[in-house]
DNA sequence: GATGTTCTCTTGACCGGTACAGTACGCCTC
DNA sequence: GAGGCGTACTGTACCGGTCAAGAGAACATC
């Protein structure tokens, strides 16, 4: 059987193929009659519709947004926050009748999806800026939104109060008498800033200086909760050990929890732990934990939105989310010791 | 500046225009020394490399695999279980050289992405068989692998072994010495056929006759955790509460768990749970879940090669996954009471 | 009755590539 | 030096739509 397209049902029905394209493109272009007809004969043939791939050349437009993640997916998928994230951007996108794509990263690989797919909008959500990646995508000239981190000039951006966020995990810390405050973070290479990383520290630092509180800092490479959790054991295994721990994320407050149970210390008891992302482990989890509440799925809605803009030619406006701090039951006034 | 094509570099440098698309596309067909002159004067008028969508629609393959999940996608992303199997795909996609387009589902928005969306197969993921969506898959005549349930004939499958999974799990708990034993799983409603709640029941089932005990079921809507948490507690908060339960998934069981502790039983003492799936939180709870493992990634990895198989046009074997029992500390033998 | 207007449908060009069947030429073979 | 063959490049016909401008008829306007 011959393949259908719009010319076979023209020749079907008797009128020109742009007629067929409108009755399915564009129904106000020809009469209700008419329509009728086209959709019918199409349906007798078993037509399914427009071709996507000849659309997107003909418009222009391929009806997808790419999102381009550093490293393996594995990474991201494993990460409560960024999950929701994926997923409130794929339903905000949904509504807008675009769907979602995944470019991996093409790290050691001779595939390049950020020059050989089709889509038109990229998402840059935990990205090297200097990632070979981006260049392409520049070259593209696709229109680019990043998502917790700095891009470049002409990148549009969307991100959330990290510095305040951190700035309230410390002062709540400092507010309930604890002055010995590690920090449990994640490492910050020169050369691939993490954003979110160096503004959380920014915060923290903020309200520990003005406090006269010297911090004992841990940082690690990322991959919790293993590397965390070394981390925290090396933070906490020793005399002088904090009292209150302010941690990167949640993930990461779960595994100084853990180490922190290692050594036998109860929490909040012996230590009071912050987290910070407020994933839905946090309200569940045992002791619930003290964090940092930032709102995920409006960081979805905000970036389709700013990517949606920048695909209609206008120029969206920055966008930063509130944070705010949710205290339950890892945090406690430190005991005099 | 016009738009740089095949043809604009063609005529810069003196050749035609196909030669220059060789260039790129098929390096074999061409001097190595001309190829060179055409990437350097390609480069000079910062040309990308060939449009995507115009050799999608060449070519007839637009390089990426759709993935078809029903229901808003936060659901399927809040599940570690999804999140690991969605990174497995896209990686293993990633190495041969294709993106991953997630197809929301079309109930109530005009939009249809498996009508509207380019793409050269699909994976359905969590859907029910019946959806439209896949009927307008199969219109379009697009490969289609399945993933954890039966599809319709002409659709490849790739599933793990749920039954005998849930016979393990279920064997567990009688060589234990547990007889009275609960089951708290996902509801299965008819119509829509949940694959593995129904094998994973019948897998219990399988067991628990063989033993002539008849267990306490108790099932929910698919809203965990709190559904499964309320479900639990029906089950626990009763004089006859079995000794032993086994769920549908390790976030049914956390949430069991969780339930049994808030009634001040404490296990695996007062109760043994079994979960199922192995997901990355089991090994780390508290206690140590016993579950039921299931070779997640390798699923993935199965399912781009069904995928990719149909995509050359072979017919690919259905492929079923085997699944073992892990012995961790949520399970022990019941105390006589 | 000449002059808009609106509604419907058609015409022709174009989106930016790739497939396939040549053609031209150099080299080897006997 | 005719025939055969491999390499390097070209010509033409698609792939299946959409856009923008235009043509013809019906209806309204003055």
């Amino acid at each position: 059987m011959a393949k259908v397209t719009l010319q076979s049902i023209a020749d079907r029905v008797g009128v020109s193929r742009m007629t067929v394209s409108n009755a399915f493109s564009r129904p106000d272009q020809l009469s209700a009659d008419l329509r009728e007809r086209i959709l019918a004969a199409a349906d007798e043939l078993g037509y399914v519709g427009p071709d996507p791939a000849a659309r997107a050349l003909a418009r222009g437009r391929t009806g997808s947004v790419g999102l381009l993640i550093n490293g393996t997916l594995s990474e991201a998928f494993e990460d409560a926050v960024s999950a929701a994230f994926l997923a409130s951007v794929s339903d905000a996108l949904s509504t807008r009748g675009m769907a979602l794509t995944l470019l991996p990263s093409s790290a050691d690989q001779p595939f390049v999806a950020a020059r050989d797919v089709a889509v038109d909008g990229v998402l840059l959500y935990i990205c090297d800026p200097t990632s070979p990646d981006i260049a392409w995508l520049e070259r593209r000239n696709l229109p680019m939104v990043a998502i917790d981190h700095v891009g470049r000039p002409g990148i549009a951006e969307v991100h959330v109060d990290d510095r305040g966020g951190a700035r309230l995990a410390a002062e709540h810390l400092l507010t309930l008498g604890h002055r010995r405050i590690g920090i449990v973070t994640l490492e910050t290479k020169p050369e691939s800033q993490n954003y979110p990383a160096r503004e959380r520290m920014l915060g923290w630092q903020d309200a520990l200086a003005a406090a006269g509180v010297d911090p004992v800092v841990v940082a690690t490479a990322y991959q919790p909760p293993r590397a965390a959790y070394d981390a925290a054991l090396s933070l906490l295994d020793r005399p002088d050990r904090p009292t209150g721990v302010v941690c990167f994320s949640d993930a990461f407050a779960f595994a100084t929890i853990r180490a922190a149970e290692s050594l036998g210390l109860r929490v909040p008891q012996d230590l009071s732990v912050v987290g910070f992302d407020d994933s839905v482990l946090a309200a569940s989890s045992r002791p619930p934990l003290t964090t940092v509440h930032q709102e995920v799925p409006a960081k979805g809605r905000a970036a389709v939105e700013a990517i949606a803009e920048l695909m209609d030619g206008r120029q969206p406006e920055p966008v930063m989310l509130p944070t705010t701090l949710v205290v339950r039951e890892s945090t406690t006034a430190p005991t005099s010791r």
